[in-house]
DNA sequence: AATTTCATGTAACCAGTTACATGATTCA
DNA sequence: TGAATCATGTAACTGGTTACATGAAATT
């Protein structure tokens, strides 16, 4: 049910944002455009494609509002089964592979969960992606001492890039989960 | 003639990889599984078309190694047509844009930029990404500043998440110039 | 009147994923 | 002998990119 959501990014984006109030396509391209909240696409060729697919799974609903003016404008609501599907997808667990290839996407299912599973999950949430995170960086480390002499040693600092990076996400999830 | 190079982190990996030491399909999608030096394709279906396409472009050229034996290998080694077009590519400017879409994709160059390019060339690119870094960040906290209040609470931390670890990229690149 | 912005789309293309297929070799 | 690993691939599918197309409304 939640398949082509938890994979797609855009999928998940648009569903998240839907949550919060009826979109059009238009608006949801300006929303990828203009704000931080997208490495997602701001084609016309993925978003309304996209609006399509979810309106087939019957998890969007679009509305023409204005029928019959000069300018209709079609915005799209989430279902209920819609708002099911999202609960489903922000309630996975954080995996190993996850943290490892999909940061941004579990920092998209952060962004969406604090109004839609609550405080005590997003806190959840946290600890589980810090205690991942956590093994991550011990991982690298460990790989960037047994393999240091046999890469060039620009990748070297490349992968000490992925271990600051790592542990700065790291320290932030810990402060949040303070301030929650 | 770089086309395909520059948008495919795929195939800008293999190339990199290939600028280092001769590699057959095997060993490359080896190192993608087992070395966080990829969030790149594992899997046959990507590696091997990729090899044929860059194979096609003379930029790499297969070998079949121990011919005649029953177990031949291919190996490829980079062309120096295939040296030219990764230095090419190496060698862009660090643009706004991929600071913001595709960090990761400055890290790939990154990594095979010192032996390529030597460190001249590094400590500018270095020095270029810091710069555009430093204006992202900029712009992501006068973006916070003026949403705060009409987005989600976890999707602001989301946003501070973004900033600060932009910043300890910042600070990364620093340390890196230092060091060079 | 001309330009920009609103608004929605399509078509061709391409690259990556998943799943399947094959067969040799090495190791337990 | 059977399992795991080495090694290379193909086929179907899917989703995203690029580029193009259309036309109304608002702005200058």
């Amino acid at each position: 049910m939640n398949d082509d959501i938890s994979k797609s990014a855009l999928s998940l984006a648009i569903l998240g944002l839907l949550s919060l109030r009826p979109l059009s396509g238009y608006d949801l391209r300006k929303i990828f455009t203009t704000t931080p909240m997208g490495h997602f696409s701001t084609s016309p060729g993925a978003v309304y494609p996209a609006l399509r697919r979810l309106e087939g799974k019957k998890l969007i609903r679009g509305k023409v509002i204005n029928k019959g003016t000069l300018r209709p404008k079609q915005t799209f609501v989430i279902t209920p089964a819609g708002m099911a599907c999202l609960k489903e997808v922000l309630s996975q667990p954080v995996t190993a592979d996850e943290v490892t290839w999909r940061l941004d996407g579990l920092m998209l299912r952060f962004a969406f969960m604090g109004r839609i599973l609550g405080r005590r999950a997003t806190i959840q949430f946290l600890t589980e992606l810090a205690g991942r995170i956590a093994e991550h960086v011990r991982e690298l480390k460990r790989h960037l001492e047994t393999n240091r002499k046999t890469m060039p040693e620009t990748a070297a600092f490349a992968v000490e890039h992925g271990i600051i990076s790592y542990q700065a996400t790291l320290q932030w999830a810990r402060s949040v989960v303070k301030k929650l």
